[in-house]
DNA sequence: CAGTTTGGATAGTGACACTATCGGATAGTG
DNA sequence: CACTATCCGATAGTGTCACTATCCAAACTG
């Protein structure tokens, strides 16, 4: 395959194509020639790959190279893999919320950890999603003008694991599911991004339900038509 | 209070307070002479809020510009107001994801209503919220080369449900809880906004912990170093 | 063998959120 | 009352980001 056909096959422009290979999102083609060279399915699964990171997950050029770089390391689990590829995810969300060295954020993550260790959760002590959780709290009290409150995780901490529970159902992970392709950790990567704005969209209608249902019936009916 | 010193109150740049008034985000202050004004708590307040949409809601300008003017609308109710801005909200999230116009999200609209409807959900027919999340579904399902599946929200309804419960808890809303302050209802949008970060990186979280807990002891072990 | 296509390099584009400068007017100070 | 600092509003400029367009010589295609 040559690059107009991997073009047509992704439905990405040719000039995109080239500027992901250029900024190290993809590998370059093998080369027939001086100047040609020819694609392979692992072309067409990593641009699908690129473009769903991009538009549902909305990461930018570099947190996508990072995330595609630590899947891509050999790992002795997946898991671990998992985890990396996810910390690359984590440190690069929203870059100018809490700045990433406020001195509140690491006592921050200590108490969390704490707290979510009562209520029984498991994760790498140097998860980067508790220190994401500890910046998402400081920025949020900042802009309310408000102490941060890490005691608010408890009232999100149960309904959440319940959601994961769901997510993951009884499936097994098996001991030697190791070395596992760096494309299928980068989708795992995807996964779990595809369905947050369904959760957040699902949260604002829930919202809109219990803002209704504590009017009185009259009041809701005029506003339901 | 002249711009100098609101600039210092609020830690907004007089350049960047200048650019929110010419972009219609704030009101000019009240003219005091040819070329003098002056500006007083609106204003900071109003400031505060902008801040806080963006870095903390990672809002744009024109996406800011819509909530203010959705909560300025004078309404006849407290709800009807907050719809209307959280309606805005959802009407510009993520504006690349799945087509404004896919024909796919219509019919999709009309199964998540039924769904919700089974679950005991009630909110306005015409809430953004929903074709929101009938443009989540499909974005992912591109993305993912599947087909979207609106049974998947039954996964999720009843968790997310429990959320909001707890976010709301037993507070009661007044019937005459009418006209509100325009602020008032943009920070409601706010507290939202707030909490998104914090769901999200707890979710992330549950996964690690779903996904060691589904590991053999040993390993585990090994991997919690 | 004429004409299109290729891969790689370099430069340009448009959107976005600011940021800098200017110019004339005004406010505060000695 | 002079004089410097500061003010407001308008206009133009900056840096970043994700592309997109153009160019070139060397293939490939009919």
């Amino acid at each position: 395959m040559r690059m107009q056909a991997l073009s047509k096959e992704s439905g990405v422009s040719v000039p995109t194509i080239k500027y992901y290979i250029r900024e190290g999102l993809m590998p370059p083609g093998t080369p027939t020639g001086p100047n040609q060279a020819d694609y392979g399915d692992t072309h067409l699964r990593r641009l699908a790959l690129i473009r769903a990171l991009r538009e549902v997950g909305g990461l930018g050029i570099v947190t996508i190279r990072e995330v595609l770089a630590s899947a891509g390391e050999t790992q002795a689990d997946t898991i671990g893999a998992m985890g990396q590829a996810m910390d690359a995810l984590a440190a690069s969300a929203r870059p100018d919320e809490a700045g990433e060295h406020d001195p509140r954020v690491p006592p921050m993550v200590e108490e969390l950890r704490k707290i979510l260790a009562s209520e029984g959760w498991v994760f790498r002590p140097g998860a980067g999603a508790l220190s994401a959780l500890a910046r998402a709290l400081v920025a949020g009290a900042d802009a309310m003008g408000e102490e941060p409150a890490p005691k608010a995780v408890r009232l999100y901490a149960e309904p959440v694991m319940e959601i994961a529970r769901r997510e993951f159902g009884p499936r097994q992970i098996q001991e030697d599911e190791a070395r596992v392709d760096e494309d299928t950790i980068a989708w795992a990567v995807v996964g779990t991004i595809l369905y947050e704005p369904v959760i957040l969209a699902l949260r604002r209608l829930a919202h809109e339900h219990e803002a209704l249902s504590r009017l009185p019936e009259h009041v809701r009916r005029k506003l339901s038509q």
